[in-house]
RNA sequence: GGUCGGUUGGCCGAGUGGCUAGGCAACGGUCUGCAAAACCGUCUACGGCGGUUCGAAUCCGCCACCGACCUCCA
């Protein structure tokens, strides 16, 4: 299928032309989750900028393999000699096993993306998983000279590398600023230099998850698992690596360093990055107090916020803002998200009552041709979504004759909606309208209208309007129209 | 301090050297028994100061403010 899919490369600073390696393959790497904590909103973002990217690319054809990492190892609490894996010292606090609390928390996770309707990744490999691997690449980077041991622990020599390659590429970093700018820690007297990073780690005596190598009993550095696994499962040069832009550096930094030591070459031909979320403004983050969690949003359960906010709601907001803003919760913001997003699915449910006439006053192929530019230039769901509701508009006029398909085009009118809407942007009506409510509830709402239709027939305004308040009371809105009188569940 | 990014109408949020973003809210109208929904219309903004240009919110410079990264982080 041919495309002229436009993404922004975080390498080049620039849109490019997306072309695969290998079409129609395309390997897809994004960082996933450390499961040491319960899902919230930061998940959301990458998974689902990426879940659209994923969806996108397999519409225009592509075989997408798309790995998403479980890190579940190897994260430091902090740089310093006493810096244990961060998925230890929980399970210690808990007094769990370290796995209990992975297995735990990895299950959450996917049950809150499915919520989010963000796709399984093909492969999702956990980085315990690939000790060995991570420890073959240790073995590379001290065969080639760019890393020394010290004290059971492996460095990766960042001066040294930067003498032949370039440090910083993508961060756009000079090696000189970071010496200044890297932050002096106790006990690092390991490194030679503050800015070079573990390759492995010895572990503590308190450390509990630890593995052998001939260099201490320890456990991968922070970067490594990355460079493994993505060469594993995509090749040692694959075509796009995503995550978030707080991962631009150091991570993905380090991810190029050792990978063009491992393989010679850097991993990826695309960066892609999804910028932050804020919260009134403010940075997410368990510091600062605003730290929300994704059950706490769908509960409404948490004093920032007013009420609960549905899983199609969190991601219609999301996708409301270009993936490399950032985008602002705020109560006020979720409300309007939440009413449009009702407005667009209002009008999708529309969709299947629009009568077929002779003739069209809607140019199905231009709006397909627009629709299709959004999403090629670098996935800029926004403007999708406002010729979205361009269509709603023209949906609506259409219910009540003021605008008109003939049968081929109203076909390719819908199922360009339904690829949009629910394949490509993946959302879907809200979990308790009346589309989806039980036949019995149907069969009962279709009695009680029925009644207040004989009681409006017979001019009994009296009765009509009490039925009419006490759905209203239930949270049933009824929508009269010509055609009789349809209700959703608010 | 270094690097990078942002500042758009009541709110959110796109975008661009000249041509309506869109959503929410508000207001007016149509429809309706009355409402709601829907439709039509109104509200015409781009931090400040200079500069480039026939023309800049869009390019350049300076200033102000905000934020991100530089430390685990999505």
């Amino acid at each position: 299928m041919k495309s002229e899919l436009k993404i922004f490369n975080t390498l080049s600073r620039k849109k490019e032309i997306f072309t695969p390696i290998k079409p129609p393959h395309v390997g897809l790497y994004v960082c996933g989750p450390t499961v040491y904590g319960d899902p919230h909103l930061g998940h959301a973002r990458p998974a689902i900028t990426f879940d659209i990217l994923f969806r996108y690319l397999s519409t225009l054809g592509y075989k997408v393999r798309y790995v998403r990492n479980i890190t579940d190892v190897g994260h430091l609490e902090n740089d310093a000699d006493e810096g244990e894996d961060k998925v230890a010292q929980k399970a210690r606090l808990e007094e769990l096993e370290p796995m209990e609390v992975v297995q735990y928390y990895t299950e959450r996770y996917h049950t809150f993306m499915n919520a989010l309707h963000v796709k399984s990744p093909s492969i999702e490999p956990r980085a315990s998983g690939h000790i060995i691997e991570q420890l073959a690449i240790v073995e590379k980077i001290l065969k080639e000279g760019f890393a020394y041991e010290s004290n059971g622990s492996v460095y990766f020599d960042v001066e040294r590398y930067n003498q032949e390659h370039q440090y910083g590429t993508l961060s756009g970093r000079v090696l000189e600023d970071l010496l200044s700018t890297t932050r002096q820690l106790e006990g690092q007297t390991e490194k030679k230099n503050s800015y070079d990073f573990a390759l492995w780690k010895k572990a503590t005596p308190s450390h509990i998850m630890r593995w052998p190598s001939r260099f201490s009993d320890g456990f991968p550095g922070w970067h490594l698992e990355c460079t493994a696994m993505s060469a594993r499962y995509l090749g040692e040069t694959f075509d796009i690596h995503g995550g978030g832009m707080d991962l631009l550096f150091p991570h993905h930094e380090c991810e190029i360093a050792q990978s063009t030591i491992a393989h010679g070459h850097g991993p990826a031909r695309y960066w892609m990055h999804n910028n932050m979320i804020t919260i009134n403004g403010q940075k997410m983050g368990k510091s600062l107090g605003n730290f929300i969690t994704l059950e706490e949003f769908f509960t409404g359960n948490h004093a920032l916020i007013e009420k609960a906010y549905g899983p199609m709601t969190i991601r219609f907001f999301i996708l409301q803002a270009h993936y490399r803003s950032t985008v602002d919760f705020s109560n006020d913001a979720l409300m309007a998200a939440e009413k449009g997003l009702l407005r667009l699915m209002d009008g999708m449910a529309q969709l299947a009552k629009i009568k077929a006439g002779t003739s069209t006053t809607f140019d199905v192929e231009a709006f397909k041709n627009k629709c299709f530019e959004a999403l090629n230039d670098d996935l800029n769901t926004p403007i999708l979504i406002a010729h979205l509701f361009d269509a709603v508009r023209i949906i609506n006029q259409s219910v009540s004759g003021q605008a008109h398909f003939t049968e081929k085009d109203l076909t390719s009118f819908t199922e360009l909606l339904h690829l949009l809407v629910f394949d490509i942007l993946g959302l879907a009506p809200p979990e308790n309208s009346g589309s989806k409510s039980s036949e019995t509830l149907d069969g009962v709402m279709h009695l009680v209208l029925d009644m207040r239709q004989q009681a409006k027939a017979n001019k009994d305004w009296g009765t009509a309007d009490q039925i009419r308040d006490a759905l209203s009371a239930l949270g049933i809105v009824v929508k009269d129209s010509k055609e009789g009188a349809t209700w959703e569940i608010k």
